[in-house]
DNA sequence: GATATATATTTGGTATACCAACTAAAGGTC
DNA sequence: GACCTTTAGTTGGTATACCAAATATATATC
């Protein structure tokens, strides 16, 4: 053989349609392109230097795991959900987090759960700081960590379509003071359950983390309510 | 105006993909397509009488669900999971029926539990009837049913998205006398749970219910791969 | 001037055409 | 005769072209 094996490092094959999906998600969870706004084929394809096609199979992608709506003869849309959509989100997520809670003390490595206490201290280090992105980031990473450790490819994926969901309205909670006061309690209380491989403390835990996140959004769904009213 | 708002009947509009996707998904389930058949574009485009690109959108579709399995330069494939990989999907379902149980308590109209109980009395008129297919149907009804109750839109796709990826290795499972008798004990201790609005009793319940179903499932996983190795 | 109709434009939906990567078979060389 | 090379054919991936429905606009009529 000459030079079977190299594998030469260009990047060449995932398909564009889950590129296109990859970068339109990112732009949807930054706000980039807020929920309501039109995602018009042709403009949106041209702006991306691709065809429709695979634009379209990437709005497809999005449009199955809730992020973007389409209906005929209508340009497809960033999804808005309302609070009672969020709500039921989130008692699912809720359900797939308590789960992870109780498979992550049978399957997580001493080392995973190192990482995950280190997210946890560094967003103790972070709580009251102004800048929040910071610590909404850490906060998503530590859920994520603690899924991840699962092992379990079907409930991280599913895990992670929600997460992707429920993204926009998680951020503009972490926002309130009392919200990550609350959050930081109840990290601590999950973390200190790992260690001790506590699966009912950490999957209860884990669910009503995620359930007493709901009165804060309902919050959050209020106050953009009165704000929409004032603005027009 | 004229003859605004008749909306004649024809039923126009329903993306071709999605009607496509719906097709493939039921020639799934009941084992036209079996697992590890491939699905050329070309050909299968031809067979339903379309061009690629909407069944292409049908089969990015089932790939999101886990049906299809696609790879670069590879003809699609349907997905022929191992039993490690059932067993992740089965957790992932109990936890999710576990959360329908405890919503279905509040939500659930007294009709539906009628209707619900008079599934699992029609299973039980079924229990020992040679022609298990009828038996296995109303079992898949009974707890689309209780997910349905609950009124949780996102729930209820998700259950039945894991509900098509495990259609076909439960339905083995119920061929299986001894499974069929458990799952009757089970089911009536669901409905008792349903009357009394016991959240807490039915959630276990369905928990529970799924979980042992992982034992039957993996005799099942034994006895395919013992014929296996006999036929070839 | 208001309304209604016809037309032009824009949209998403579908079909077709083209391309690159992979596979396999045929042919040539040692 | 075995092995390597080349070429023809198949596959999925992408781009383009076409179509129908919906909408907005302009024009004609009352």
């Amino acid at each position: 053989m000459k030079n079977a094996t190299i594998d030469l490092p260009s990047l060449p094959r995932q398909r564009l349609g889950d590129q296109i999906a990859d970068v339109l998600r990112q732009q949807i969870l930054l706000g980039q392109l807020p929920p309501g706004k039109n995602i018009p084929e042709r403009e949106t394809a041209a702006a991306l230097g691709v065809s429709r096609t695979p634009l379209r199979e990437g709005l497809l992608t999005l449009e199955a795991e809730g992020l973007v709506e389409m209906s005929p003869s209508k340009s497809p849309v960033v999804a808005n959900p309302t609070f009672v959509e969020v709500s039921h989100l989130l008692l699912v997520q809720s359900a797939l987090e308590e789960l992870a809670g109780e498979c992550a003390c049978d399957e997580a490595t001493e080392d995973e759960i190192d990482k995950i206490e280190d997210m946890h201290k560094m967003m103790l280090a972070n709580v009251q700081e102004p800048d929040q992105i910071k610590f909404f980031q850490i906060d998503m990473a530590f859920h994520e960590a603690i899924v991840a450790s699962t092992k379990n490819p079907s409930l991280i994926k599913t895990h992670k379509q929600y997460h992707s969901r429920l993204w926009r309205v998680r951020f503009l909670s972490a926002r309130r003071r009392a919200a990550r006061d609350k959050a930081m309690i109840d990290h601590g209380r999950i973390v200190e359950g790992l260690r001790h491989r506590d699966k009912e403390q950490v999957s209860s835990e884990m669910r009503e983390h995620l359930r007493r996140a709901i009165d804060n959004i309902r919050i959050v769904f209020a106050e953009e309510e009165a704000s929409a009213a004032v603005n027009g």
